[in-house]
RNA sequence: CGGGAAGUGGCGCAGCUUGGCUAGCGCACCUGCUUUGGGAGCAGGGGGUCGCGGGUUCGAAUCCCGCCUUCCCGACCA
């Protein structure tokens, strides 16, 4: 699969463990020769699991001696986790660099009057980091770096002639999350690779929106992640299409859905909800009434109330046959505050995901107790689209869910206590504001791109990729000259790649009951040697060879070469730790041969001592 | 922001209800001997302001008050 230098011919991993390559270097004796040495490698492994550890990444990462947590929503990275944490950054360059991307570096603490001028220094809200130097001026730790990526375009691109261009970098970022969890996979502290692109032209972008996505997914697909790509909602960034690189495990934050049939995925936040036909006009409908219905402040009591007393001559009544009225306060970052009105189908929940994204960057709050007072209107239980709209008494903006198409009659409240109107029809009884797609989407649902139906899973979000637009590249006024000689503006594109995160997913996707099993080009070392038997047996003189043997062909060797340590321990250290293959030198050499084990199959084989180094590299080539 | 749970040697935990003597167990660590293909055995040893502050008491890990921190869940459903 890949060519063999591409896995391991460049020790780009251990060549900066040679820091000097004279022959009188006599520093730590690990470093010599690309070999790992367990008994002088600053690692300690963990029997038991930490006990603020829940999801698999984070367990087996510190167990396994690769991160240490620093602090809240922080980690150190210990040798081993830092091999492979580079290991992943430098596929991520490998595959940024081969697409023509430019590699830059800015500093991560900057101050605020750039991010004041394109508004996120108020709409980023609580998640940013900000802080104060000593002569009381703002600053923030970057979240992201849209604005002098564009502030650094400005400063050096002078004519169309240096367009199109997509620069990177990999920058540690901060976001003051409420609530960091899960280890590596939502922290406070992370580093991001992350790309703009700059362009003349909407046409320009999406041929730089394509390179990326086209990039991304080799670097993926070299990472050994799994994902799926999906329509996303562009958040607090600005900007209009935008996709999502998920990789499909069930802890992962984001719930998306697909369709079975045709290629349609989208994050719920940005699912469309399929058309609704539209009732047929010329079959009369009856004239809305209100009807007493006590005690029903719920759906289902009304539903309930409803076959009760009032049952319907075709069927049952139904949660789907109700209209329910969700109001919500929404925070503006400037502090403003604004009620809305949501109106769904009553077998449907609001989905508090989609409407923050619909609403972003404003914030949604419950409704509470000194809201309805200041609303009297309003009854809880019982509103209705009566007291609901912008031309309304009560002013409040009400939009409703697109399934409420104009013609379709609703059962829903009267505005009074005890009391719900039944057949009150959308377009004719009352006008909304306009719609809003906010409604929980379920399984099964139908696809809005074909006649199939969704599908839902949880995944990580481990890319990102947007067109921006020119809402940077106007708020800090990039102009460049065109090919006309007029000043245009450029347009952008924005990519973002979590790198920590991609390691934890990676642990995430790449494990068992045992530990860690590392795809090999991310993994700490090709080999792991083990010496099963006593500390003055034979085997460790051979063991000894073979670590030298091993390295002299290119091989990264981890080598067990502790003492007083118990066969058994260094088998479950190998499992643990992750090395795709494990190599022992055990009681099978007085017979001339060693044990390759494949830490994923669990498949061993033994194999002559002369002919391993050439069995690994084989095994290395043809998978 | 709300709700739960928890803070006791490096790690994982018990002890707290019903206050009391030297704060205990497993792992890890140190020394010695034995052991060496699945997280070894025996013997000896070191290491803890019981999250912080205050209070009750002759006496507090334990009871009371306040604070801090960590983990999990929820984010509001008429």
């Amino acid at each position: 699969m890949l060519p063999i230098n591409k896995a391991w011919g460049k020790p780009h991993a251990f060549r900066s463990h040679q820091p000097n390559s004279s022959p009188e270097y006599t520093g730590c004796q690990r470093y010599r020769a690309g070999v790992l040495r367990l008994s002088t490698l600053f690692l300690k492994t963990l029997r038991e699991d930490p006990a603020d550890a829940e999801v698999a990444s984070h367990r087996l990462l510190v167990r396994g001696g690769f991160i240490r947590r620093a602090a809240p929503g922080g980690f150190t990275w210990l040798p081993l986790g830092w091999i492979v944490y580079r290991n992943v950054e430098r596929i991520i360059r490998e595959e940024m660099d081969a697409a023509g991307f430019q590699e830059v570096h800015f500093p991560a603490l900057l101050p605020s009057e750039p991010y004041e001028a394109t508004g996120r220094w108020t709409d980023y809200g609580p998640n940013l980091f900000r802080l104060q130097d000593r002569r009381g001026n703002d600053h923030l730790l970057a979240p992201t770096h849209e604005e002098m990526f564009t502030l650094l375009v400005r400063d050096i691109a002078t004519s169309y002639r240096d367009l199109p261009l997509s620069i990177y970098q990999i920058q540690t970022k901060y976001r003051d999350e409420a609530r960091p969890r899960a280890g590596l996979l939502r922290g406070r502290e992370f580093v991001m690779k992350d790309s703009y692109s700059f362009d003349i032209d909407d046409d320009g972008l999406a041929r730089s929106y394509q390179r990326h996505r086209d990039a991304y997914i080799s670097t993926f697909e070299r990472l050994g992640l799994p994902f799926v790509i999906v329509s996303a909602t562009s958040g607090a960034m600005g900007g209009s299409a935008s996709e999502e690189f998920l990789a499909p495990i069930d802890v992962g934050e984001d719930t998306f859905v697909r369709c079975t049939s045709c290629g349609y995925a989208a994050n719920t936040e940005a699912v469309e909800s399929a058309i609704v036909a539209v009732p047929d006009a010329t079959t009369p409908t009856p004239p809305a009434s209100v009807v007493d219905t006590p005690g029903t402040p719920t759906i289902a009591t009304l539903v309930d109330h409803l076959n009760a007393h009032l049952p319907r001559d075709d069927r049952e009544w139904v949660a789907a046959d109700t209209l329910k009225n969700v109001v919500v306060m929404l925070h503006q970052p400037d502090g403003n505050t604004e009620p809305l009105a949501i109106g769904v189908p009553g077998n449907r929940d609001v989905d508090m995901k989609r409407l923050e994204a619909a609403v972003a960057p404003a914030e949604v709050a419950a409704f509470d107790e000194n809201d309805f007072a200041a609303h009297p209107a309003l009854m809880k239980g019982y509103i209705g689209p009566g007291v609901l709209g912008a031309a309304s008494t009560s002013g409040i903006r009400y939009l409703v869910d697109p399934r409420v198409v104009d013609g379709s009659a609703w059962v829903t409240g009267a505005d009074q206590t005890g009391q719900h109107v039944i057949g009150l029809v959308s377009g004719r009884d009352f006008i909304a504001d306009g719609t809003i797609d906010v409604a929980e989407v379920r399984e099964g649902d139908p696809c809005p791109q074909c006649d199939g139906s969704l599908t839902i899973a949880r995944g990580i979000e481990i890319g990102h990729i947007f067109q921006l637009g020119r809402k940077y590249a106007t708020a800090l006024e990039l102009r460049i000259p065109a090919e006309s000689g007029e000043l245009v503006t450029p347009t952008m594109g924005s990519y973002g790649i979590g790198v920590s995160r991609a390691v934890a997913a990676i642990a995430e996707t790449h494990h068992d009951e045992f530990g860690l099993c590392w795809p090999r080009e991310i993994a700490p070392a090709d080999v792991h040697l083990i010496i099963a038997g006593r500390d003055d047996g034979p085997q460790r003189p051979v063991a000894e060879r073979l670590a030298t043997k091993f390295s002299a062909a290119g091989l990264r060797v981890l080598f067990d070469d502790r003492e007083g340590v118990s066969p058994g321990v260094r088998f479950k250290d190998a499992e643990l730790i992750g090395v795709p293959t494990i190599v022992v030198a055990g009681r099978g050499i007085d017979d001339g041969l060693v044990e390759v084990k494949d830490r994923r199959s669990g498949e061993r084989i033994d194999v002559d001592i002369d002919a391993v180094v050439d069995h690994v590299r084989a095994v290395i080539t043809n998978n």
